[in-house]
DNA sequence: TCAGCGCAAGACATCGTTCTCAAGCTCGTA
DNA sequence: TACGAGCTTGAGAACGATGTCTTGCGCTGA
């Protein structure tokens, strides 16, 4: 078996393993059209022989970049991580950061102390750009980047911030998903509607509800509007509380198809039927919005391309582009709940 | 207001605003014994005039390390901090590190792509350690960081693996902490044990299962146990399910204290009394267990103290210390929920 | 008076890469 | 024959910090 190596082989080495100057190496390695091709072929033989890679050091040092993007975290992870959907935004920004040479990583910071080491090494240049899943919290830290200049991209809307000229901002349009969501919902006749959304103090579901009250207005009193988790359990319990108030209904929002997921359990549990009895919403358009019986009509947000697009900025920011505004737009998936 | 700054100040400047060579400017900074207090003062007060921060690029060639620490995920993300205890665990890494000049990073390596950037910028020694918080999948990475010699940290068990001489490992021993619970169970005198336990492919779910049953043989039968997620909610729907069993049962043994949570929450539901009727453990000593009525007797992990030790031997194996082998015990926290 | 010592600070090399500039080589052509 | 064009290559300077070696200076003591 290979021996470990604690001592990374140097261009050096290649040059003189390939019998050429340095210069030529690096040239050889990275395809300039001004090497001949033979010469090209004995570098990189050379290189493989001896397993060479470029130190990430001295590479960033010379092109003044470190190749890696911070996706930072202002929130705890556990919070934001309960969403799953938010590891197809990360999704995102990975697959379309594969095709260059960037590696994303997060950077969380919700701790005082981490923030500070974040600034610390924001300053330090130690990446090339920012991408920010929850700008809301932690703007002390976006005020540094922005004296510091480091690309930024600001993922989520932040009404009137002041960064609007500086940092780039990508985001879906979550009142406009309410509002599908409730449109198709009136339009199916439905006039006493429950919502179990996420927690209250998410700017998603805050602009949600929104669009969900700008249709429903009266048919969706404040009673009936219930926050708790993201999860299938959580949408199960709520149900259950609903049920036991005895009220009427005869649709539900969901602010999440994981909740809708639970809710239809408890709904089926009680001898409802959906959607012959009560319709059901669900909201992401997450994997198991099919596997639901009955599959789930539910608003998808585009949080894949939305990844696609924050990386894409990230990349024309470190490249020098004027920062941009993105929104992406909600679709309403028409299945059988409704 | 500050305008943005673009091109970050260098160290030769700070030499030239405080009249100095830039070694003695570097050694004033690094608060080197062989400059005069009156020089260093100078610099310092020329640094802070032009707001200059080492830049990480020329400074991480210069000393051979970037100071970033990269935790690395095999698994995907929301399944990792769904469970929140993860975050403790996180936070123990920062904490331990925010007394270094260390910044840790996640580093997501679930799918292949994600995978084979992670291999590269391993390879270019973009990171001075390695954390790797599931060692369980992705082996071939952990190959790569054997044969390149990078310092690596394993959490968690993995039993019988090629790497005891070459990674160093801290896990908390899973098997004690079932065995503490379940015999709790038995000195309480419960005879009738269901289990509600998270995902059946968790190694942690496997072990602590193995803990019970060595304690509890035929007083907790197969047919009593059964996997979910860690949730709140999921331990409610879990627990309707086994009521709706009727079966006889005097005990609950739970995968984690919000699984608990939900557990006692459908028991009451139920009419049934906790401790009085049913005797609950939880798992984890997560902040929901004191918030629970009554109080949560459950088994503390060390999860903070093992982030400790993971970033510590992290530290050490980067100044060049051997691997080691780090096991943390478990805890019986008794509370009032037995 | 001057060798010898200790201290502060500067000059220069170093880390590993890329990039600029200049030079060598082979041709074809005047 | 000689000269410029075109293609490859090498020498050396960045990049921005740290580390080694050396120098300059003031002081002591013979």
């Amino acid at each position: 078996m290979t021996q470990p190596v604690r001592t990374a082989p140097t261009l050096a080495e290649v040059a003189a393993a390939a019998g050429v100057s340095r210069s030529t190496a690096s040239r050889a390695l990275n395809d300039s059209p001004r090497i001949s091709e033979e010469t090209k072929k004995r570098v990189r033989a050379a290189a493989k022989e001896v397993n060479f890679v470029p130190n990430a050091r001295g590479r960033a040092l010379a092109v003044g970049r470190t190749e890696i993007i911070a996706v930072l975290v202002t929130e705890p992870l556990s919070e934001l991580f309960s969403d799953p959907t938010y590891s197809e935004f990360l999704s995102g920004i990975t697959e379309e950061l594969s095709e260059s040479s960037y590696l994303p990583v997060i950077l969380q910071a919700s701790s005082t102390h981490e923030r500070n080491r974040a600034r610390e090494h924001f300053e330090r240049r130690s990446f090339d750009a920012v991408i920010d899943v929850s700008p809301y919290k932690g703007s002390e830290l976006l005020e540094v980047l922005r004296e510091l200049g480091v690309p930024t991209v600001l993922c989520g809307q932040l009404e009137g911030h002041p960064y609007r000229d500086v940092f780039s901002t990508v985001y879906s349009d979550d009142e406009e998903g309410g509002h599908f969501a409730a449109l198709a919902m009136k339009e199916r006749g439905r006039k006493d509607i429950v919502a179990v959304l996420g927690p209250q103090d998410n700017p998603a579901v805050v602009d949600r509800l929104r669009g969900y009250r700008a249709v429903l207005g009266e048919d969706l009193p404040d009673a009936n509007v219930i926050y708790t988790g993201w999860n299938n359990g959580d949408g199960y319990q709520a149900m259950h509380q609903i049920l036991a108030r005895e009220i009427a209904f005869d649709g539900v929002l969901c602010g999440s198809d994981r909740i809708a997921a639970g809710v239809i359990t408890a709904l089926n549990e009680a001898g409802l039927s959906v959607p012959a009895d009560i319709s059901v919403v669900g909201f992401d358009d997450h994997e198991i919005a099919t596997r639901c019986v009955p599959a789930l009509t539910t608003v998808r947000q585009p949080l894949r391309e939305e990844g696609h697009m924050a990386a894409n900025i990230a990349l024309d920011m470190i490249k020098g582009a004027e920062p941009t505004t993105s929104v992406m737009h909600m679709q309403l998936i028409q299945r059988d709940s409704l």
